[in-house]
RNA sequence: GGGCCCGUGGCUUAGGUUGGUUAGAGCGUCCGGCUGAUAACCGGGAGGUCUCGAGUUCAAAUCUCGACGGGCCCA
């Protein structure tokens, strides 16, 4: 063991990484677990074109605890790092980079070139992100990382589109986006989301003539344009729908929206909307004419009554919604408009005009059919294109999906074997999501992503491939090094089986959400190599991210289990929350509240930094983040542990105490001892119990509430005169033995949150190699007595009680006093020197009850008693005041009522008419501690008051010795004069003051050697020491 | 607009499933103690309409409904 200085974080956690670094511990200790049973991490990948932030060092922080913590256990934990490449926002960022904003520029400035810069920007901040993941001691591989840009990773990912492919679940439809017509582009909702303005434009009402053209369906649009498009419309299902006859129009709607019709009406028909299902209309312009079913009533949910007919225009080209139910029900697809958001040449009269600009003209087609209704000014929130101003249309665009509504019983059947944490994850927003679960729409008109690897020929047929192999079979001679991105993988051409016509690839990229959620088996280049990896590897025990990725990865990793595997993939999942400002909003430079990781770990270290985050609230919820946070935790938490190992090392080396000796078996040990070894092992059940169960909040919060309280404030302060005595007994022995098992046990318990401090400790302690190593804690429940662990624990409140009992006395500490009295049903056995001794007090009882050491004065309550008896009151007072109060309380409280004779008449007084008071007795004062109460006895003895002099004079000697800087086991001379008084004490207390003072002499005499004046209660003494 | 989560002293929070004495702690603050863990340690006091409103109940921080405020995700 080696001298333990201060706690400098920086410092120790700095030296120990070095440590790591030279011994390979990391390896090492995987090494070591060779043999054992595998638990299956899986790193959700980060993206490293940007800078990682605190924010980022929970969710680490969170996978490298269970990661340990399993590993301690008896596992093998593989931890391989992932890098996520590809994506839009990398594309976004080398869009900036370069001055360009459109996919015309980046075409224009070469795909290749634009592509290349992608790749280098990923990993601009790689080195950031390594130091920041090596310093929070988050123990993962990041040397062979899987990285979702490597060809092998997107052979795997071909490999499972060919595989859904095969299963009949890859097809080609649309997708409604936002687009901007003039720039010719799509834009992500965040784009979108920074253009809403709020316009007023016209809205239509609009006449369908039904199929037998003796009604008509009166529908309702905002976009007057998207008319043209119709081939359905939809009502609810449950809605009541009226047939009316309004002043000739025979209109259908639904009830509940009569109000909007003009002039008056008869009501002819009711029913509900699924009546009309079915149901055939007059289309209101021929352009749209498509093969298959069109111009019908469908049923839909999303109908409401807010606004509209209850009967809503539905055109699949233009609206998301419009598209799903189209599709759910097989009407056809209709598009006449434009990529530049033109009509069409086969919308005859509107051909090349703008769509936003066709309003007027539409509303005039429309009125001259007889069709048109009415008109109405709408007011609502449109977006409009950011770049350009431009308003934006929800525009039909060919997408690739994945038939997920398919499989979506078979999604929430897997979801059932997920443990979420935390739970409500489960079925509210994960479960609720895969029960609305939409086709995933799989393909991005983009360029920087893992191609999608379907190649179309002009007769219509269409084909995967799933490996390079087969692109090399099909496509012709592959040079070896063949990067399998775009532009290459756009050249190669394929010879059409069917036709023999030339099958292109189809230019889109896929989802990253896809690549990532490909992580299982992508990450071992399943299946084309270590198949047997994977088949013990799936599916994964535990993976964790933040709340934000429900829909993200934790999604597509779920959906990609059960499209290809037909299971979970994973079976623990624990969600973060997120880390916000001090203020609750999102980190902020210009707000203040953003944090510098690297500050923090300077100033209290990573552990500090992590226990925190583990333990400041339960899995899932926000966290205000700030370094004052994190400076509580290092002053309230690692400062005691370290204070506690600190003391430990200073008296094992003085004594020369060696953690290997044999050790006194823990039931020949003190009382003191034997609690906290309970309490040890009690502990460590809790916590195995948490952390079985991912609540690593109690975990934590146990261990930390166990060390400063139990150990600290009480172990050890009750302790510590057994370590600094001089004589080395068997009962020092068995606090040495007890507290190095407990620092053992503590730096085992603490290792997976706090690598650097438990190491310290555990090594300098235990002398051996790494707590990394070590296994983690297991219970010994023959250690558990819960009958002595309930006792103490009335010890220590009955210390605090007592504590109070003398604050309010005023009589210090170091004061003895004649007399406690302990209010307890059971008795206190063995734990009761302990009290005496915490509270300096000479005898100490115990009572069942506190009514002997309370006095009572009882009075009538006026306000009660007062109508009742009129003019007898006084009377009544009066023989109340000749009774003995405490009988009076004990029957009221017993009985609820008393009785008592006034003039010769016996009159009843209930509890409502007495009014009982209580003081604590002459003489002592009392104190209350979680049910326990204590008084003191106030009075103090002459031969106390001398006791209490002398202690205070033992007082004053160590501090002195402590100025002239002497050892702890240095032996002194000490002469003093002073009042009669003090040297009375000195001399009755003399054996007692010698002993504490290590003083061979003690004698009345003058200055020799170091000499003070002190003056304690009023009375003055003067010291002289000298070093013998 | 929809889904999910959250709202408890100045700050961070426990408790909420299973309604039941005086809502518990830590930090901060004020006061005191201790002085061989000492740039450490211990105790005590003050500080709460449990966001608001309604309902259920003998009884609500806890259950139900609604409102307000915050957050995330999705439209």
């Amino acid at each position: 063991m080696k001298e333990v200085g201060e706690y400098s974080p920086n410092q120790l956690e700095e030296r120990t990484l070095e440590y790591w670094k030279k011994n390979d511990t990391f390896l090492e200790s995987l090494r070591r677990r060779e043999d054992a049973p595998p638990f299956i991490f899986v790193e959700g990948p980060p993206t490293a074109n940007g800078l990682p932030g605190v924010h980022h060092i929970l969710a680490r922080a969170m996978k490298d605890a269970f990661c340990r913590y399993k590993h301690m256990s008896g596992y093998l934990v593989k931890r391989k790092g992932g890098w996520d490449t590809h994506g839009l926002p990398v594309e976004l960022e080398v869009e900036k980079e370069l001055n360009i904003n459109s996919k015309r520029e980046i075409e224009e400035y070469g795909i290749e070139k634009f592509n290349q810069k992608c790749k280098e920007s990923v990993f601009r901040y790689e080195k950031e992100w390594r130091a920041m993941t090596e310093r929070m001691a988050f123990w993962i591989d990041m040397d062979n990382p899987y990285i979702t840009l490597k060809n092998e990773y997107m052979e795997s990912v071909w490999w499972s589109l060919k595989e859904i492919w095969k299963k009949g679940l890859l097809y080609k439809g649309h997708k409604i986006i936002p687009y901007c017509p003039r720039c010719g582009t799509a834009l992500s909702t965040h784009e979108m989301a920074q253009g809403y303005r709020t316009v007023t434009e016209p809205s239509v009402y609009v006449k369908f003539m039904t199929e037998d053209k003796s009604a008509y369906f009166l529908a309702w649009t905002t976009t007057p344009w998207t008319l043209l498009a119709n081939l359905a419309l939809t009502v609810h299902p449950d809605y009541t729908y009226v047939k009316v006859n309004n002043e000739g129009n025979i209109l259908i709607l639904v009830k509940d929206r009569l109000d909007i019709l003009e002039g008056d009406f008869t009501i002819l028909e009711e029913f509900p909307g699924r009546d009309l299902e079915g149901m055939r209309y007059h289309p209101l312009f021929e352009y749209c004419n498509p093969e298959g079913k069109r111009h019908v009533v469908i049923l839909g949910d999303f109908v409401t009554t807010d606004e509209g007919t209850g009967i809503v225009h539905t055109a699949p080209a233009f609206g998301e919604e419009d598209y799903v139910i189209c599709r759910e029900n097989n009407v056809a697809f209709c598009q006449p408009v434009e990529e530049d958001g033109r009509f069409s040449k086969d919308v005859v009269p509107l051909a090349g005009v703008f769509v936003k600009d066709a309003d007027e003209q539409i509303l005039e087609m429309l009125d001259d059919k007889r069709l048109l209704y009415k008109i109405e000014p709408y007011t609502h929130e449109y977006p409009f294109c950011w770049r350009c101003d431009t308003a934006l249309l929800y525009y039909a665009r060919e997408s690739w999906f994945i038939k997920m509504t398919e499989v979506r019983d078979k999604l929430v059947q897997d979801n059932d074997k997920v443990n979420w944490t935390p739970s409500h994850i489960k079925h509210g927003r994960f479960g609720n999501f895969l029960e609305n679960v939409r086709d995933w729409s799989l393909s991005r008109e983009r360029y920087w992503g893992t191609p999608l690897p379907i190649w179309v020929c002009e007769c219509g047929l269409q084909e995967c491939i799933g490996s390079v192999q087969e692109l090399r079979e099909k496509g012709g001679h592959l040079p070896e090094d063949f990067d399998l991105h775009r532009p290459y993988v756009d050249e190669i051409l394929l010879k059409c089986p069917e036709c023999g016509g030339t099958m292109k690839r189809v230019p889109d990229v896929i989802d990253c959400w896809y690549d990532s959620g490909s992580a299982p088996f992508a990450q071992w280049h399943y299946p084309f190599e270590n198949q047997d990896v994977f088949s013990y590897s799936f599916p994964a025990d535990f993976i964790s991210e933040a709340l934000d990725q429900t829909r993200g990865w934790f999604y597509s990793l779920h959906a990609l289990g059960t499209l290809l595997f037909e299971t979970e993939t994973f079976r623990n999942c624990v969600c973060d929350g997120l880390v916000l400002g001090r203020d609750g909003s999102r980190m902020s430079k210009s707000r203040g509240t953003a944090v510098d990781p690297w500050a923090v770990f300077q100033s209290y270290g990573a552990d500090a930094i992590r226990w925190y985050l583990y333990s400041v609230v339960s899995p899932g919820e926000n966290i205000r983040f700030s370094e004052e946070a994190v400076e509580d935790v290092y002053k309230g938490f690692l400062n005691t542990l370290w204070n506690v190992y600190s003391f430990y090392v200073t008296y094992a080396l003085i004594d020369e105490y060696h953690p290997d000796e044999e050790r006194l078996p823990v039931e020949e040990r003190p009382v003191l001892d034997r609690w906290m070894e309970s309490r040890l092992h009690s502990l460590v059940q809790q916590v195995v119990s948490h952390l079985d169960s991912y609540e690593v909040h109690l975990a934590t919060r146990a261990i930390e509430d166990f060390v400063t309280n139990e150990v600290s404030n009480w172990y050890v302060r009750r302790s510590r005169r057994r370590f600094w005595k001089l004589e080395k007994d068997r009962d020092k022995k068995a606090a040495y033995d007890t507290l190095t098992e407990v620092m053992d046990m503590i730096s085992r318990l603490i290792a997976p949150f706090m690598p650097y401090i438990s190491e310290e400790i555990y090594r300098n302690v235990l002398g051996k190699e790494s707590v990394h190593f070590s296994d983690y804690p297991v219970a010994d429940v023959t250690k558990i007595d819960t009958a002595l662990e309930s006792q103490m624990e009335k010890a220590v409140a009955a210390s605090e009680a007592g504590r109070a009992a003398r604050a309010e006395a005023g009589i210090k500490l170091r004061q003895p006093i004649a007399k406690a009295v302990v209010i307890t049903g059971e008795p206190l056995g063995v734990v009761a020197s302990l009290i005496k001794e915490e509270l300096n007090v000479k005898a100490l009882e115990v009572k069942p009850s506190s009514s002997e050491l309370m006095e009572f004065s009882v009075k009538l309550n006026y306000k009660n008693a007062g109508p009742k008896y009129k003019q007898k009151v006084g009377a009544v007072e009066k023989a109340l005041a000749e009774l003995d109060p405490r009988k009076v309380k004990d029957d009221l409280t017993r009985e609820g009522v008393i009785s008592v004779t006034v003039e010769s008449e016996p009159v009843e007084l209930t509890e409502e008419d007495v009014v009982v008071k209580s003081a604590v007795t002459e003489g002592y004062t009392g104190g209350e501690s979680q049910g326990v109460t204590v008084f003191v006895e106030t009075g103090l003895t002459e031969e106390l008051k001398k006791e209490g002099l002398a202690r205070d004079i033992v007082r004053r000697i160590q501090e002195m010795r402590k100025e002239m800087k002497l050892d702890y086991k240095d032996s002194i001379q000490v002469y003093y004069t002073g009042t009669e008084t003090a040297a009375q004490a000195v001399r009755e207390f003399k054996d007692y003051i010698k002993q504490e003072t290590l003083a061979t002499i003690l004698e009345q005499g003058q200055n020799q050697g170091y000499t003070k004046s002190w003056t304690i209660e009023g009375e003055t003494i003067e010291l002289s020491l000298a070093v013998q």
